[in-house]
RNA sequence: CGGGGCGUAGCGCAGUCUGGUAGCGCGACGGUUUUGGGUACCGUAGGUCGUGAGUUCGAAUCUCGCCGCCCCGACCA
């Protein structure tokens, strides 16, 4: 992929090594139409060793983690988010990225495109800032309220900063689309999103700056368009999955964006803000690495009433008698996290927006649209609220920023030093790249740092280990601990990241 | 937007009531020590006390305004 080759400019060392965490996706092609490829950011997806690599090492390294807790932080993920340096606050709901929080963000990120490429969805990328004018033509600039970022630029036209994309998409679509046969479409950008909220809160599970990813399907009627909506419920719950976050589709109420069909994905949390009813045998439902073919009506649709099932709804579209029906055993109240929401709403926009196509008899109708977001920034609160524990965060395999640490024992020493980096060569041979933790601090110390950042896996290299050839491979999830050699260590890591 | 609270060193806090020119812990830095779960000791650096005005011989401290942030509520991916 040269032409994203280009772009890596932008990043020394850190923008180009990122690339390499992330493996070559290895998408089944049959349900795509088009080849995967996702946009770059920087990144290069290739697989080739870049010259000028640099060793991925603490002391290198921006990861500015706090020993206490900052005050302003109320739930867990924010706080672990602030101590692991992944994020700083810039004002309120609003912040920057640090390197550690920005490789997850981008990782969760490629998650994204990869499946919904995989699901035959195009990629775009549309501006932050909007004109208004667009939103006066649905109905919405007036609808919308304070919670709209309204800007007036040096002309005094009026600009807001989006917060959601349906005029704009419309806009593009009704330029450039006039049959038919251009359908079914669907496209889909992951771009920075501004809700002046209230009252923001919880880190990035609330911010106001937010980083979305919404789609936008154009279809020819209904019925098609009901397709690509359970396409993408397909599409989420693979997303989903390949986090590790057990993700339930829940019937949900349309609110701003309007619309019959919709439904909310949330992850059980107690810091959730939803309230949630449901049967848990929900929770057991699991795609797996089943085969699905995307442009097959009835089997999306199949897998769409697999797991709509069993009752799962929000307080909003809570319904006691239904609820009541569900065995006893199965029945749960609790609290979630929405982390995703798709909606059909038809001509909703296509009719005052006048974006038609002309059928194959020659008449011209408006087509049937539905739109579909994952809060992609807001993911990585519901990751950690999901998965920790009174150390730190446990990263779940598929989102980690670095696959393993390295935690050397006795920095300075020539055979610990020496396992450590002959570590770090061979994981990089595999494609993987760990993070080396070669600061001069004591053991206990290296262990806190690992077990706040959550690397799932540790490979810990001291003089004790090293004498009887041994270094020890260590779970952040179960804690627990085996010894072994180092190259056994490294195929060990290499086969748990296989096909990731 | 209504109600409540807080802004003092990078982080967590004391000092404010009762005005006298700023302190503790962690962190950082330099040593010694230690070396398989945030070691111990010695030393060093670091502060427009959010901001503006006022009262006073003198303001972190009292008064008024403004700004920012946090919490509860209503609202939301």
């Amino acid at each position: 992929m040269p032409q994203y080759r280009a772009c890596c400019r932008i990043g020394s060392a850190i923008a180009i090594s990122f690339a390499d965490v992330i493996p070559q996706a290895r998408l089944p092609r049959k349900a795509g139409r088009l080849p995967c490829q996702a946009p770059g950011f920087g990144i290069s997806r290739c697989g080739s060793p870049q010259k000028h690599e640099t060793m991925m090492r603490l002391t290198r390294y921006f990861l500015p983690v706090l020993k206490e807790n900052p005050a302003e932080a109320q739930i867990v993920s924010h706080r672990y988010m602030l101590r692991a340096g992944m994020i700083k606050q810039q004002a309120a709901g609003i912040y920057s990225w640090l390197p550690m929080g920005y490789r997850v963000l981008r990782r969760i990120e490629q998650i994204v495109h990869e499946e919904q490429q995989r699901a035959g969805h195009v990629p775009l990328l549309m501006p932050t800032l909007q004109p208004a004018d667009l939103w006066r033509e649905s109905g919405r600039y007036d609808d919308y309220g304070q919670e709209m970022l309204r800007i007036r630029d040096r002309h005094e036209r009026d600009m807001l900063y989006g917060p959601t994309n349906e005029e704009m998409i419309t806009d593009i679509f009704r330029a450039h689309v006039e049959s038919y046969k251009a359908l079914p479409l669907t496209l889909y950008h992951i771009q920075w999103k501004f809700r002046d909220e209230i009252r923001p809160r919880f880190g990035v599970m609330r911010g106001r700056e937010f980083l979305m990813k919404d789609g936008y399907n154009f279809d020819i009627d209904k019925e098609a368009a009901l397709h690509a909506y359970n396409r993408h419920m397909v599409s989420y719950l693979r997303t989903y999955e390949r986090m590790g976050l057990t993700a339930i589709p829940m019937r949900a109420a349309s609110g701003p964006i309007g619309g019959d069909n919709t439904h909310e994905f949330l992850v059980l949390a107690a810091t959730g803000e939803s309230e949630v009813f449901y049967d848990d045998r929900v929770t057991a439902l699991k795609l797996g690495q089943r085969e699905i073919n995307y442009d097959d009506r009835a089997e999306v649709a199949g897998v769409c009433a697999e797991f709509t099932r069993l009752y799962a709804r929000t307080d909003e579209t809570h319904d006691v008698a239904a609820f009541e029906a569900v065995p006893e055993a199965h029945r749960k109240a609790g609290r979630g996290i929405e982390v995703g929401q798709i909606f059909y709403f038809g001509t909703k926009y296509s009719e005052p927006m006048g974006a038609t196509v002309v059928t194959p008899d020659g008449a011209r109708v408006p087509v049937h649209m539905g739109s579909h977001g994952i809060g992609v920034s807001r993911l990585l609160g519901a990751i950690i609220e999901a998965s920790h524990d009174d150390k730190g965060i446990i990263w779940p395999e598929g989102v980690t920023p670095f696959p393993v640490g390295i935690v050397n024992l006795k920095q300075g020493d020539a055979a610990t030093d020496a396992a450590c980096e002959g570590l770090y060569a061979g994981l990089r041979a595999r494609g993987l790249e760990p993070l080396y933790d070669d600061r001069d601090e004591r053991a206990g110390a290296k262990f806190a740092t690992m077990d706040l950042i959550g690397l799932p896996w540790r490979i810990t290299v001291g003089p004790r280990g090293l004498a009887a050839g041994k270094v020890e491979l260590t779970s952040r999830r179960t804690g627990e601990s085996e010894e072994m050699s180092p190259e056994a260590a490294v195929a060990r890591i290499a086969q748990i990241y296989e096909g990731r």
